[in-house]
DNA sequence: TTCAGGAATAGGAATCATTCTTAAAAAGGC
DNA sequence: GCCTTTTTAAGAATGATTCCTATTCCTGAA
């Protein structure tokens, strides 16, 4: 994994407080959540600059961007692969231990401690007419938009 | 499956052909696209009688509401329980036929034809404290909000 | 068939997470 | 300390979705 001190990035105090705060919590955080910590240590933060941050923190590997389902994204400070369970209740997200993978599908999970209910899985890959593009180099192009 | 007939719904024609529409197609459409060709139908429909009728007719189990990742949410008429690939470069969904699941891990998709690269995986269940609300039967609140 | 009351609609405003913009401040190399 | 580049704070803009409201449409009972 790269280390702060091997990144392109400046390391300003937001961007240490940031990284600190996120590294520290095992809640998978929302932008917003961790802003509303951060901003104990540094009251005049802005949410744009915990966006930003955690944009840039997550292109040099040094953080994961969670691409859950759910209206909000959540940022994790562990970046070894690994999967979550989420509680249909309260939103919380937890890690899955990797342990439990495999054969989990119903029931108490003994190692999260979750019950349970299913899963969401999407598989991502090249469909037959992008294969082609993407081997030719062509770029990925994110999204496009729309308008009425 | 329920059926049409048997819905507490009524049956505006501005209902049957969303639902027309949608059936008709394999491509899980978000709501503005299936607006769009909506509108070739019944010019005067707006992009909320759309979301509202998507939501209820979904409610119903007439439809389904895809709860995948991305920015915006994608429909399907297909209410069997099935799984789904999404193409990375132009963000296209399709079914992952049920053969193919399973043991489906990398390298080309024999029945579905896409170039798997990976896949996202979320367990749902409850949370320790959860549990224990949810068989009280609490009810169970969707999201709560936040603000600065 | 008519009609009253409930349900649904069109259109647009509101919401909310996220991204973008800009002028000012902070880092770091010299 | 000085200069160049990066980063920041603050708020505006964006885009998907939800909400609001006055009007129109259904449908069952008379
Ligand atoms: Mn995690
Ligand atoms: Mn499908
Ligand atoms: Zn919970
Ligand atoms: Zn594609």
């Amino acid at each position: 994994m790269l280390e702060l001190d091997e990144t392109p990035l400046r390391m300003t105090s937001q961007r240490k407080v940031i990284i600190d705060e996120l590294r520290g919590l095992r809640t998978h955080p929302t932008a917003d959540e961790l802003f509303l910590r951060v901003r104990k240590k540094r009251p005049r933060i802005s949410l744009s600059t915990v966006y930003r941050n955690l944009e840039q923190l997550a292109g040099c590997g040094l953080i994961q961007k969670l691409d859950l389902c759910g209206s909000q994204r959540r940022y994790d400070g562990d970046t070894a692969a690994h999967h979550h369970v989420r509680c249909l209740r309260c939103g919380r997200v937890d890690d899955i231990p990797s342990e439990a993978m495999g054969d989990l599908r119903k029931g108490v999970c003994k190692t999260c401690d979750y019950e349970i209910i299913g899963y969401r899985l999407e598989y991502l890959g090249f469909c037959p007419r992008c294969r082609k593009q993407v081997r030719r180099g062509k770029p990925v192009k994110p999204k496009p938009r729309k308008k009425g």
